[in-house]
DNA sequence: ATATGCAATAATATATGATATTTTTACTTT
DNA sequence: AAAGTAAAAATATCATATATTATTGCATAT
């Protein structure tokens, strides 16, 4: 919500949340105080003020009187997870496609631009660039919705991307070309001002990863 | 999120956000920690926990190093709002519709019941009533939708349902019989598993309320 | 062996006071 | 009226203290 890249207890928040995303810190974690206080150097008034504001986005979760847990992981979550993405970022395409300017055009030439040399990379076999490919693929689906004239829905696409991108990074597979082809079409689809393709498309790229992580899911298990 | 009906902090926490709600903490206020000391009785600790949980919520405003404020509020945000209500509710109603047991149908009928008897009596004059009718819309906006299947949208819904009332409070006009109706329409439409009449309604309800807002906040301002 | 109950231990929730840093306010000078 | 500066206030962060609540381990009874 807030880019506070300043403040020490705020970076404290941005380091545990990408702990939690990226597995540093296993779903059902029981996060102890005192272990966190190392592990981040931080006081425990900081520590638990920003484990509330986890537990609110929905990283963490606070029980009663028992402290805090990273959130667990289900397949009835993140199809939850996966629906509400749709929803929300599909609403915000279409929106921004209708409304967006030059800034906007330029902005998403170069988010693709940069997912495609990524891409390409790692269709090559270099796959120690996931963590990139991770922040590109972020900052294209952003660029897409950016016009869509709506603060408050795109910090909440935010957060359900960022819980979404959780399950992705805990199966550790990517669908590889299929979801690059997907990603060029709604790109193409975008700038040809075609709503109706670009949603199309990116309800689907939505509803293939999700298959596809819930496969795995189930083969993990 | 949480339901915590024990803890000093969580009670803490539902009473600044009804107080952010109902206005008697306006749009803007500087939250200042030691007023904020005596009012709630709360340990500075304590209120910072839970200043930060509203901040993620978006009741409250966390600034750099200048502490918190009371989310302001404008015409572009309550559009924003009342769009992404009509979203994310509308969704969770033809899903719910879809999906729902003679549980759901019990629940709703009894909220139905409860909102129209508050509501003839508002229709009759009895206009101190408005914090129970708050309560009995909201009750039967949410046993609409409680089937939908997915806890992470009822979550959402419940946050923005919040922030729509609080604009609902702030002008403090209701449009009375018309939404009434509207009420009715929707709560045959959802027995009669008609979503199409129930969304349609649904929408246009959110729709009006908006107009209606907007309307008394350029009248007011 | 399994279950029950209780004491010892650990962890949480909350409060208080202390310090460094930053904002804001008030005052003085130009 | 504008600009600059000193004083006061407020925040962010930490360390520490206490009461309450959970958890664990052990002894006793079934």
């Amino acid at each position: 919500m807030t880019r506070n890249i300043s403040t020490v207890g705020s970076s404290t928040y941005e380091r545990i949340k990408k702990d939690i995303i990226f597995g540093n810190l296993a779903p059902g974690t029981k996060l102890k105080l005192d272990g966190l206080k190392n592990r981040y150097a931080a006081s425990v008034s900081t520590l638990r003020e920003n484990l509330n504001r986890l537990a609110s986005d929905g990283f963490v979760e606070a029980a009663e009187q028992r402290g805090f847990f990273v959130t667990p992981v289900s397949q009835e979550d993140l199809t939850e997870i996966a629906n509400l993405r749709i929803l929300l970022e599909c609403s915000a395409l279409e929106t921004s496609i209708a409304n967006g300017d030059a800034d906007w055009e330029g902005n998403l030439v170069a988010a693709h631009h940069k997912l495609q040399i990524i891409e390409t990379k790692m269709q090559a076999g270099d796959a120690d660039q996931i963590e990139l490919w991770k922040r590109y693929d972020w900052e294209f689906h952003q660029a897409l919705i950016q016009a869509c004239n709506s603060h408050n829905l795109l910090s909440l696409h935010a957060i359900i991307y960022d819980k979404y991108l959780r399950y992705q990074v805990l199966v550790l597979t990517n669908r590889g070309d299929e979801a690059v082809a997907e990603h060029r079409e709604m790109f193409s689809a975008a700038l040809a001002r075609d709503p109706k393709t670009a949603v199309r498309v990116l309800e689907q790229h939505i509803r293939l990863g999700l298959e596809h992580t819930l496969a795995a899911m189930n083969t993990g298990t």
